[in-house]
DNA sequence: TGTGTAGGTGTTATTGTTACACTATGGGTA
DNA sequence: TACCCATAGTGTAACAATAACACCTACACA
């Protein structure tokens, strides 16, 4: 079966950059290519849109058929058009991010993938096509949205402590945080419900266990965005 | 001549959200379809992306060819996708926004467009497609934008009062802003330069003029956005 | 029982934000 | 030419947010 068209149109894809938190590290989710081109080099996750489905339902998909990856937090990222960004034809890829929180999901390589696996972010290998450049706008991208609203509820696991929460900002935003402010800036900001709960097999004192309160979290980002 | 494909493509366009300044009131221009479908309606600039150019050049083709715009502020602003959104077939839309000082350009209307025309941004015509649905991202994409970065170089006048530019932030933002406190604050941006010279032709008193110091602009940018 | 490691806590100085009201200037008009 | 009108232009005080900074606490483990 083909398609005909009277005017020449370019293939339309969709790419991940998925960000998760491992013991502290920011990791991103990339999957080894088991097809030419770059055949065996590491790529984001991501695939050509099918006629019948939007984008966003386009970037889950190749989520859970790549790397087993269901319910994510995912939001469009930008739109990558460099006229010979894909050297089989032209190929307009438009990249969405995810926050996950790596516990909860189990990753496994699954079609077109040869392997699935998590990088430190700050150690990344060579990555085909133009993927680098959608790597360093999601980072930007991160960045920028920590500044104006909190985040972590999709990275950190349900329950955490605040220095948790503190590296994860330390990590994204590659820089120290003076702990007692941080305290004092994520607890006005009245999204996190105190546990009774406190750590467990620490050889140090057990810090405290907060989790988010989704209501108010959602309330917040709403208020911010206007 | 035809194109074929094994699978089947949405089309790609991309769509233009100009926003003008005249007279003190935030205007978007839209042209009037001289096609089907929705011919006779009003509508974003735009249309279907060749393939030798990247969405950017597409959408400066049209604005070009469809309203007679040149060299203006463009950025990517988001890719719309639902599968209803264009009556003929499957069409994904790259929308961007366009900055321009009005009287810098003249509007004329040109290839598929019957008419070519500024509408008031609080009093829109009913549109074709989904591009209300566009128009509403991309005021809200310039309300969050003016609260992080100086914004208004591109639509004001190359000399302007602060009284000019207060009224932009206020038209942005719906709301007033005391006038004191706005001076203090954008005099201490550092990115205006006060001239020697004074409104004319006014029956009160003649406020003194600035320009834009382009440099410090463009560093304050690049340094807010990381 | 001592040590190492991370948890937890307040105050002060600085900076930015908000609220608020009067005088100055100059053209238009009576 | 004097008055009116419309907008220009200006400072201060209260309050809120941010930044800088150091010590004691709890607990596991040696």
């Amino acid at each position: 079966m083909s398609f005909i068209y009277e005017y020449a149109r370019p293939a339309i894809t969709v790419d991940c950059v998925v960000f998760g938190l491992d013991e502290g590290d920011l990791k991103l989710l990339l999957i080894e290519r088991n097809l030419e081109p770059f055949k065996g080099k590491w790529a984001l996750p991501g695939g050509f849109v099918h006629l019948s489905e939007t984008l966003e339902n386009a970037a889950r998909r190749e989520l859970e058929e790549e790397a087993g990856l269901q319910d994510v937090f995912l939001e469009q990222l930008y739109t990558f058009s460099d006229l010979n960004r894909d050297p089989r034809e032209r190929v307009v890829t438009v990249a969405y991010y995810a926050l996950v929180n790596i516990n909860d999901h189990d990753v496994r390589a699954a079609t077109d993938a040869a392997d699935a696996a998590w990088f430190d972010v700050t150690d990344l290998p060579c990555l085909a096509f133009d993927h680098e450049e959608i790597v360093d706008t999601a980072i930007t991208r991160l960045k920028g949205k920590v500044r104006y609203q909190p985040i972590g509820f999709e990275l950190l696991p349900k329950k955490f402590t605040l220095s948790q929460i503190q590296h994860l900002y330390e990590v994204i935003l590659e820089n120290k945080i003076d702990k007692r402010n941080f305290r004092k800036k994520i607890l006005k900001m009245d999204v996190l419900i105190e546990l009774d709960e406190i750590q467990k097999g620490v050889a140090h004192r057990a810090a405290r266990l907060y989790r988010f309160d989704k209501e108010k979290y959602k309330e917040l980002v709403d208020k911010k965005l206007c």
